[in-house]
Parts: C-alpha cells; sequence; structure tokens
DNA sequence: TTTTAGCACTCCTCACGTTAGAGTGCTAAT
DNA sequence: ATTAGCACTCTAACGTGAGGAGTGCTAAAA
C-alpha cells in the first residue's frame, strides 16, 4: 500500500502532532503548524481521503481526525525518522552496563528501572526461557542436617537454587554426586536433560536416586514455571499519565494483565522478529486491553537462548525514541550477556 | 478514652455499614438496620455528640456521618470481632504452605499472590533483613574461565549468588578458599562479618585477597541493598477497586510509591509491634498517599533476623478479616522457617 | 431528664437546556 | 486542482431546577 507524497506528509504531520498533543488534529492546525504550502480545504480534502483509505479516524462528526491503527503502522513502517534519541541518552544507557553490578537480575531489574524513568513509558524485560538454555554447572552443598542446597547455573549466568533432602552423607559423596550430576546435565538444553537424568535415574539404583529424583523434580519446575517468574517490570505508573487511561476501569484490566504478566507474554509469544525492533500496535496486541497500547521491543542472546526487552506505552508514542531506546539495550545485552566467550 | 455503651454501639454500626456500602450512614439506616431500641432522633444526638468527639466526620452538612480515623482506631482496638475467617479460608492458607515448593522466594510469593486474591487487599511481604542475619554456608564455584560464583545461604534459607573475577586455580584450591570463607562469615551476623573478613585480609596477602575483596564487596551490597529487592507484592489491581480511587492522579501516586515500595517501607520501618499484627490507619501512615489507607501487618521470625507480612487496604477494609488473616500467614510463616532447628 | 416526632433547612446529584467554539463538508469562485 | 466562504454538527462547559437524603432544632411525650 502506498501513499501519494502529500498523503504521507500530511499523514505525518497528523501523527506527530497527535503524538505531541493526544488530541484531534484538525485541518487548521496542519496547515498552520506544517507549512505545506496548501490550504486548509485542500487537507481537508486529502484528510476526507486518507479516512475513506483507513489511515484515519474521526472521534465523532465534527471533529479532527486521529491516526487510525494502519495510519500508524504506515507511519512506523514507511515514515519513521531515524534520529531518535540523542548522544547523552545513549550514553547514559551505556553507563547502566559499565556499573559494577556483577548479578545478572540486580542488572535487568536496574535497566528496566531505568529505562522505563527515561521513556516513561513501562519497560520490561523478559528473561531467557530455560526450555534452550543449557546449564554450566550444577553443585549439590551441604545446607544444614538432612539438607542440600542444589544451585545451578544457566549459561546466560542466571542462578536458581532449591533446598532438597538428603541422607547423611559426607562432602565427599556429595562432591561425587555433583560431579555426576554435572556430567549429565551440563551443556544438554533443558527438553533433553530430563531424559539424560532419568536414564542415570535408573542405572543408579543406589540411595542416591532420592537425591536425583528430586533434582529432575527441580529442573522440572524449572522448565515449567511461568516465564512471569522472570519478567522484570518498571515504570507501571508512567502508563496514567497518558490521557486516554482517565478511565479507571480500564487501568484496572490493565493493571491486572501487567501484574499477572499475561498483556506482555500473550503478545510477545506469537510473533517473531520481522522488523529488528518488533513493533504491535492497537488492535495487532489481540487482547483487549492492548487496543489502545503499542509494544515496542527486541530479542537479545544471552547464552544458547533469548530473552526480549521492549517498551509498552499508548498507541500515540514517540516511536523513534523507542526504536532507538529498545535497540541500543537490545546491542548492550547483546554484549553484556557475550562475557562467556 | 473511654465511650459509653450505647454510643459504642452506634459507632460500631456505623464502621460496620460504612465497610459494607462505602457510603456515609444516617441515622435512619442506623436505626433500620441494627435495632438498638432507638428512634433516629436520639441515634442524632448521638452521633452529633460522636462527631463533637472527634470519633465520625461529615462529607458535608447535611449527609450522613462517616468513622474518622479516630473512629477507625476506637473501633479495631475496642470492638473488633474475634473470628474473622472461615475454616475453609484457614485450610487454604495452610495448603499453601503444605505444597511442595521448596525454593522460599517462590514461596513468599505465591503467599502473596494467594492472599492478595483471597482477601482482594494488596499484600505484601517484607524479607528478613540482611543486617542482623547469619549465614550458614558459602561457597565458591567454578563457573567459568576466570569467573567463580559466590553463592551464600542465609539462615532462612535465601540464596545469594554474584560472580566474581579469580586466577586460574585447581579445585582444591577453590575448596580450601570456601572453608576458609566459611570459618569466617558462617554464623556470624552481616555486621560483624566485614570486619571479620577485613582482618583476614590482613593476614592474606596472598593471591585470595582479590577473592576476598570481592566477597567483601558482595556482603557489602547485599546488606545495603535497599529492601524493595526482598519486597513482595501482589493485588495492586485490587486497590481500584475502591470507590476513594476514582480519581487518576491519587491512583498514580499510590502506583508510584508502590511501585518503589516507599509506601510500605515508610510505613513499616517506623513503629516495633505494638499489637500483635500492627495496624495504622490513614494518617497514622504519615505519607501523603497513605491517608486513604489501612496496613495490618505482622512479623515473623526468619532465622536470626525477621520479615514482616501484611496487608494494605482501603481505610474501610474489613479489620477483622484482615487481622485474623495476617495472623494465620505469621503462624504458618514461623513454622516454615523453624525447618531447620 | 431523656426520648421522640415533626419540620424547616442544607446540600448533593442528576437531568436538562443553553451557549461557545472548533472543525467539518459542501458549494461556488479562482 | 485549489481555495474561500458558510451552514451545519458535535462536544465541552456552565447554569438551572427538581428530587431526595439527612440533618439540627424545637416542642411534646415518656
Amino acid at each position: 500500500m502506498i501513499l501519494d507524497e502529500r498523503k504521507a506528509q500530511i499523514l505525518r504531520a497528523i501523527v506527530e502532532d497527535h503524538v505531541r498533543t493526544g488530541l484531534p488534529v484538525g485541518s487548521r492546525a496542519v496547515a498552520r503548524r506544517y507549512k505545506l504550502g496548501i490550504s486548509p480545504a485542500t487537507i481537508r480534502n486529502e484528510m476526507a481521503d486518507l479516512e475513506e483509505m483507513g489511515y484515519l479516524d474521526k472521534p465523532h462528526t465534527s471533529s479532527g481526525r486521529v491516526p487510525s491503527d494502519k495510519g500508524y503502522r504506515f507511519y512506523v513502517d514507511q515514515l519513521l525518522p531515524e534520529t531518535g534519541i540523542t548522544p547523552e541518552e545513549s550514553l547514559f544507557v551505556e553507563s547502566l552496563f559499565r556499573s559494577k553490578i556483577r548479578d545478572v537480575v540486580s542488572l535487568l531489574k536496574e535497566v528496566v528501572r531505568a529505562v522505563s524513568e527515561a521513556t516513561s513509558y513501562l519497560a520490561f524485560i523478559l528473561g531467557p526461557d530455560y526450555e534452550t538454555t543449557t546449564f554450566k554447572a550444577i553443585h549439590l552443598l551441604p545446607a544444614s542436617f538432612g539438607k542440600a542446597l542444589v544451585v545451578i547455573v544457566s549459561d546466560a549466568g542466571f542462578v536458581e537454587s532449591c533446598l532438597i533432602d538428603v541422607p547423611p552423607m559426607s562432602r565427599e559423596e556429595m562432591e561425587y554426586v555433583s560431579d555426576m550430576l554435572s556430567r549429565e546435565i551440563c551443556n544438554v538444553s533443558l527438553d533433553k536433560v530430563t531424559d539424560r537424568a532419568h536414564e542415570l535415574l535408573h542405572k543408579e539404583t543406589s540411595r542416591y536416586a532420592e537425591i536425583i529424583a528430586q533434582v529432575i523434580e527441580f529442573l522440572r519446575n524449572m522448565s515449567s514455571e511461568t516465564e512471569t517468574e522472570r519478567l522484570y517490570m518498571g515504570g507501571t505508573a508512567n502508563l496514567l499519565s497518558q490521557p486516554e487511561f482517565r478511565d479507571i476501569n480500564k487501568v484496572q484490566d490493565l493493571l491486572l494483565a501487567i501484574e499477572n504478566g499475561s498483556l506482555i507474554q500473550n503478545i510477545i509469544s506469537r510473533r517473531n522478529r520481522e522488523s529488528d525492533p518488533a513493533i504491535t500496535i492497537g488492535q495487532e496486541n489481540e487482547t483487549e486491553v492492548g487496543r489502545d497500547l503499542s509494544i515496542v521491543y527486541g530479542v537479545f542472546k544471552a547464552g544458547k537462548s533469548e530473552g526480549r526487552i521492549g517498551l509498552l506505552g499508548p498507541k500515540r508514542m514517540n516511536y523513534a525514541r523507542a526504536v532507538a531506546i529498545v535497540k541500543l539495550c537490545e546491542e548492550k545485552l547483546n554484549e553484556f550477556f557475550s562475557w562467556d566467550e
């Protein structure tokens, strides 16, 4: 679908004006603020055309125009300016990664906090899924009488742990079991790990069987665990400053969807990256509460599997800026998670 | 401050009616719904007295009455019915703790989620602070070239970890360092640990010095880390169904205060348990956004230090129920965290 | 002395009507 | 093909007035 130059210009003007003010845009405003060398009447005619083609909507018969989802889509695909952020902002983001945080989770939380603050949208990071990840280390550690701590480290540096029951055993024995588990589990993706562990379980009919069974249970929990557990979000309150959320009920639905993670999950699980930061606009989000929202997100590689970082804002968000920031974070996260190689 | 029997009865009726409906309560309503054997006119007189004494407020000259903070306070201190929850609910809470969750953090998250859902208030758990805690184990594990994972287990079963740089070293060496750290760090409270570790640092001028320094850094981070990191919350959206949050701006302030944890922290850090589940009502919360809220929270023992569990709801919350549920959770958490002894 | 009925009064809520203003679509002129 | 002019539409804001709930006060009853 291609639009003639002038229509495209008018569409751009309307989108940008609407993003700025949040109000419907009239023909006079377009003529005044963006001097295209044509009169309001001409613009009105073009706007009528654009509306008929589905790029614009009218809240009511005699109001200005508002971009439709299709209008935003065209804007995003064809008209998006390249430059989105200032060098200072870019430096700010970089500084996050330079800070002396050694704990992966803390870093992700910090990034989410900072980015949401900088953009005043909702920022989120979805940790790499454990299905496709591999593990670098597993250890069995004495914790207290009858208990041991299982610690497992993913290739991306995420650490998970749980307590299991163990029979009284010497340190050497525990190391033996640790090593045995390491051999079977390390560098194998999680979906295959349980099979291999089961095999091990058959071979080991000894006293360690109980331990292995518990570890399997643990691994299974990890992979089945809803991804909400590794979803970091920040800046929920930001969304409320948007005029489209003056209605309390909408806000409540939104909060609910945010809190249980269903909003972000639904949207992100479907679609694979078509464009680099992927963008879904309004109705494209499928969820009812997503109708007024847009999501810009990118994928980063962490170990063998992938994580996602994104921004969630009103449909009339600053797409250029959002795209630039997401892109930047993506890059930096990729760098960060390649510390290993 | 003591109230004569009849005034107390009327106050109770007003509080309970207002909690139920959210509307100002008139004299007729009190007379009709709670048959105290007196006429509306008498009740009006008593209500005028109660208002003058500060137990009741009037939204405007010719409306019914609403309990003031002082009114709620009296109700909570003197009039609170004992029985607050049904046996089913109590069983439900217990079942949470019986489930096969072995990871402390997951359990806490699950409890928060379930309790917030059951009460439709906001539920929160503040993990035990690391200042006063002691540690049961510390381990140094090989992670990848030049890196090691430090894993530390608190007496309550919380696990923290971070990656540090290490020179190439054999497994035996690493165990040696692990043991050395264990001797110095285990069973000592965190504020003393850093001193002892520093001593160690002086003795060990060898190649391990760098490692010890990093561990000290890690421990210091843990204790300085804002408690937000160990604050689990759920049910934010619940608060919005309360009519007192029809105003978007209030909601936004509230969300902001919830998200950065300042609301709950401010309130909880001050006061030490005076009554078992402690209750702070409206203005007692000091924060501006806390004016319309009440908090009911209790303390549980986890290892050497304490955590807190509570509910945050509108001032016109069901206090009896909230108290009962908090009390129950407190008990169960205490039980849970005594697995060790 | 305490309680109650009666009544005038206050204030809120809601529905309705009116007005001002912004923006459109259409027509006729350029 | 573009533009000026104009009638028309719709919203947002304000004002008005009726209806209703609840009060405080006064005077009578217990």
